[in-house]
RNA sequence: GGGCAUAUAGCUCAGUCGGUUAGAGCGCUACACUCACAUUGUAGAGGUCACUGGUUCGAAUCCAGUUAUGCCCACCA
């Protein structure tokens, strides 16, 4: 043959050239099509920040075996990518920089520190794009989107400026969280919680008239600064004379009233709360309650304003520290326990967060959340696996209001104006040139932008170009499955639920695709601060794309968690050259000028043929099924299976033989076609997962053996991209013959496994005599006789029904066969012996068990006829096997 | 405090409708490198299916409880 590849693959010199070509092609472009079905996916967009990590790998790789599948099959397939502005990660990475030089943004000002994170974005924006091209994602870049660019922050206005007018967006002074590093407020949803040691602070408040003190349990004393009111339980008997009584707050000497509230728990702490309207949330629930006025004490960057009397100025940690001195030295501190408590943390800088009063703009919730859950109640949206549903329910059904604007100059502007003149609120698409209330000129824009989560939630549609009509709104939407983790299904996936029904009248995509997390060997998170992350890149360069993407999603199962460790990838390399190596093996070893046009003569089909043939159709069956189901593991897995161990490892073994160029022409042919079918079939099968090396390889077989179809229709196929996906049907199936293979399977086995435990060389040549069991068993070896003479290395051998144990024999029980090596003086009757009692022994324990079972009467009575009958056969097979134990054993001994 | 997940070979994990002599990959042991691939092949060893109880003719599988680990939610100061 012409060609000869070399022994290993080589990934690196296959990848670039051939994302190159698909690009250049415009294989990866998608339109909308009068002919072909729709499916779409949107990527999640990754932040602009962001370096590639192992959770993108797997969730892009995901994404893109499902539409490189459906590519295959014949949908108008779009993968729809983007990215994400990010707007406090990127505020906070630019603003880093900026302090490099010593710089703040107030610095720069507004509008040139905002030009400055647009360069930024234009330098290093694109960098995890380019990541995931070396993973040889197929998304339609041409239609790369960005969540700031002018159509989606025109998709952002519209919906915004829709909320407002129907009521569901107000602007109202709430208590909010507040990060006092990044300056922000923040949505509930971004506030996390760590279990902290902390301090338990017992105070004492004196009473106004002098008659003695009460004494309240706190963790955050310097907000004490703030309070209005201190709680009992109102049937607390120990407190219940001092309700309506009032105290004197020190340091700001502020008199409060005692007020009783049944949210007071009596059993905890001393069972009075010290009540902070303006810096808790509880405590705001109950200043409403009772009309007790907000003192807010502190300032946006968490230090103490002009309500703190003499701790103004201090920074809210020194203040504690100060004031908690303070206290004990008038002898107002009754205690200082330690204690455990949740300290909640911003998610982006993890500062502590503060409950803090300010005007914010909010989303009404409730009704917006009725559909989404309605969708995943019917089904109209669906989670994989669908516990995922439960999580996504349970906040929808208690959702909050959601807080949506930050206070940060990276993002989407809020589209509100104030009049100058008479105040005036005006929510617009676009910049309003007059007050359409007083006609006065002069408008000033809210200072806030959105929450990042807010254009996010647009994702499915934006992108398509809403609020245009346009043919791809039409044509793509709904999608048809999104693919992420379970990190953000509230942030996310919930609001774009609400979202696509509120502005689109349906869901957003069907299925909700939920995998794993990725974790390091030890099961913690990939962090970048534990230093225990796996760089995909380094990944790739190591091990190859394809062994990468290949081996992420061997390891996951139905969203499960994944430990990772680099050894894992290993696996997907040596696949990799198993592949590559198969096809080596065709190249080097088919006959020139194949005739591939015509239609494969089936009668020509030996035994393996026939049996590779209906384990490729089975093969393909399973694949496809799983993958419908999204259960990726379980087809990939059958697809690995079916090529290594079914193709490589016997199929491919049985024909060397007839691929010799001294063997017969058309078994020659034959062999060559049936093996080039299967090959082709299985590398179709693999292209979504391993993109590369299937089109490089395709395409090596294609220069000599252009069509490979049993059938000898031709394929104009320029990539195996667009090659159709294999079905089933298209091969044919041999029930029996596939079963006769498995017996000659065990027969070979049977041989290998006398030299494996007796140590006999491979080259050397033995002969074998069979107890074939019955008459079909021995006329299934009988007719594959030279198969079963290569396969296992024989001389000769004989069968027959009843054979018994030739002198000086090694045997082999492999059920339904019995084999017998007659080895002469080589033979150590003894280990024969021994090994056969062992065997024995353990056959007759399985008896035992399965006889107890069967004598049970009431197994027979209520078990239902066919295992009953399955149960009895299995008996009498494995006495036959107990019988033949012996008879062997007690040959053994006459020789002995 | 509530919810969810997980527990099977030394390690990472499969195991469908309850009926198997409980499987795979890695690792380990032995043997084999002219003949696609040593990133390989052949064979082997290795298991009280976390624990307790229950349902059942029959449980790794179903139910209840326990333990351990992980994740999420939650206003007890």
């Amino acid at each position: 043959m012409a060609i000869n590849l070399p022994p290993k693959y080589d990934p690196k010199s296959v990848e670039e050239p051939i994302y190159r070509q698909w690009i250049e092609r415009g294989y990866f472009r998608s339109a909308p099509s009068d002919t072909r079905s729709p499916y779409c996916i949107v990527i999640p967009p990754p932040n602009i920040t962001g370096a590639l990590h192992m959770g993108h790998a797997l969730n892009n790789t995901i994404q893109d075996i499902l539409i490189r599948w459906k590519r295959m099959q014949g949908f108008e397939a779009l993968w729809l990518p983007g990215t994400d502005h990010a707007g406090i990660a990127t505020q906070n990475v630019v603003e880093r920089e900026l302090a490099k030089d010593g710089i703040s943004r107030h610095d720069l000002g507004r509008e040139e520190f905002v030009n400055r994170i647009w360069q930024w974005r234009e330098r290093y924006g694109n960098r995890i794009v380019e990541q995931l091209k070396r993973l040889g994602f197929s998304c339609d870049w041409e239609r790369q989107r960005f969540t700031l660019d002018s159509g989606l922050s025109k998709a952002v206005n519209t919906v915004f400026v829709r909320l407002y007018n129907e009521g569901l967006i107000y602007r109202g002074n709430y208590l909010i969280n507040w990060c006092p590093r990044c300056h922000t407020a923040l949505s509930d949803d971004e506030v996390e919680h760590r279990p902290t040691n902390g301090k338990l602070w017992h105070l004492k408040y004196p009473l106004s008239d002098g008659s003695g003190f009460i004494t309240v349990a706190t963790t955050r004393p310097e907000t004490m600064l703030g309070d209005t009111g201190v709680a009992v339980h109102p049937d607390d008997p120990r407190y219940i004379h001092l309700i309506g009584k009032t105290l004197r707050l020190p340091f700001v000497n502020r008199e409060i009233p005692v007020i009783a509230d049944s949210a007071v728990a009596m059993d905890f702490g001393t069972g009075c709360v010290k009540v902070t309207p303006a810096h808790d949330a509880n405590d705001y629930a109950m200043g409403n309650r009772h009309n007790l006025p907000r003192v807010n004490v502190m300032n946006p960057d968490g230090t103490i304003n002009e309500n703190g009397g003499p701790f103004t100025g201090l920074d809210r940690y020194e203040c504690r520290k100060r004031l908690v001195a303070q206290m004990a030295s008038l002898g107002l501190l009754e205690k200082e326990a330690d204690y455990d408590l949740s300290l909640s943390e911003c998610y982006r800088c993890h500062s502590a967060i503060e409950p803090y009063l300010s005007d914010q703009w909010f989303v009404k919730m409730h009704s917006l959340a009725q559909p989404a859950i309605e969708a995943a109640k019917s089904g109209a949206v669906k989670f994989h696996p669908d516990r995922w549903v439960r999580v996504y329910l349970d906040w929808l059904e208690n959702v909050r209001d959601w807080c949506i604007s930050r206070q940060l100059w990276w993002g989407h502007p809020i589209p509100v104006w104030y009049c100058d003149n008479c105040r005036n609120i005006i929510a617009a698409t676009s910049a309003p040139t007059k007050c359409d209330k007083c006609g006065g000129t002069s408008l000033t824009q809210d200072p806030d932008v959105l929450d990042t989560w807010f254009s996010s939630a647009l994702w499915p549609f934006s992108t398509l170009g809403w609020p245009e009509e346009t043919p791809e709104v039409k044509y793509y939407y709904p999608t048809d499955v999104l693919v992420t983790d379970r990190g953000i299904i509230y942030f996310w996936v919930a609001r774009m639920v609400m979202m696509g029904y509120k502005f689109m009248g349906r869901e957003p995509f069907g299925d909700v695709l939920i995998h794993g997390t990725i974790l390091d060997e030890v099961g913690r998170r990939m962090s970048k601060s534990l230093g225990n992350g796996i760089d995909p890149i380094e990944m790739i360069e190591q091990y190859g794309a394809d062994a990468l993407r290949f081996s992420l999603v061997m390891l996951t199962l139905e969203g499960q968690d994944v430990k990772l460790s680099t050894k894992k990838f290993e696996m997907g390399r040596n696949f990799t050259n198993k592949i590559w190596n198969a096809v080596r093996f065709a190249l080097m070893k088919m006959p020139e000028g194949l005739a591939t046009e015509k239609p494969l003569d089936l009668s020509g089909l030996q035994l393996y043929d026939k049996w590779i043939l209906t384990r490729l159709s089975q093969t393909i069956e399973v694949a496809t099924a799983e993958q419908g189901a999204f259960r990726l593991n379980p087809a990939i897995s059958a697809i690995y299976s079916f090529f290594w161990n079914d193709l490589c490892d016997w199929y491919l073994e049985a024909i060397k033989a007839d691929l010799q160029p001294e063997a017969p022409a058309a078994r020659r042919e034959t062999a060559s076609r049936v093996f080039l079918a299967v090959l082709d079939a299985a590398l179709r099968l693999l292209h979504p997962y391993m993109p590369y090396l299937t089109e490089e390889l395709w395409h090596r077989l294609a220069e000599f053996y252009p069509v490979r179809d049993l059938s000898g229709s031709v394929r104009a196929c320029e990539t195996i991209m667009l090659a159709p996906w294999p079905v089933s049907t298209d091969f044919p199936r041999f029930a029996r013959e596939a079963e006769e293979m498995e017996l000659l399977k065990t027969a070979v086995s049977a041989v290998r496994n006398v030299r494996g435990s007796r140590n006999i060389m491979d080259k050397v040549k033995l002969t074998a005599m069979f107890d074939a069991g019955c008459a079909e068993n021995l006329s299934a070896l009988e007719s594959s006789r030279d198969l079963l003479l290569r396969m296992a290395n024989l001389k000769s051998f004989q069968a027959g029904v009843g054979v018994t144990s030739p002198p000086g024999s090694a045997t082999e029980i492999a059920p339904p066969l019995t084999l017998f090596v007659p080895l002469g003086e080589l033979v150590d009757v003894e280990a024969e012996r021994a090994k056969l009692s062992i065997t024995l022994e353990r056959q007759r324990d399985g008896i035992m068990r399965l006889e107890a079972r069967l004598a049970n009467p009431e197994f027979a009575a209520k078990a239902p006829a066919n295992i009953v009958e399955k149960e009895h056969a299995r008996l009498a097979d494995m006495k036959a096997t107990e019988a033949k134990i012996v008879r062997e054993i007690k040959a053994l001994e006459m020789i002995g």
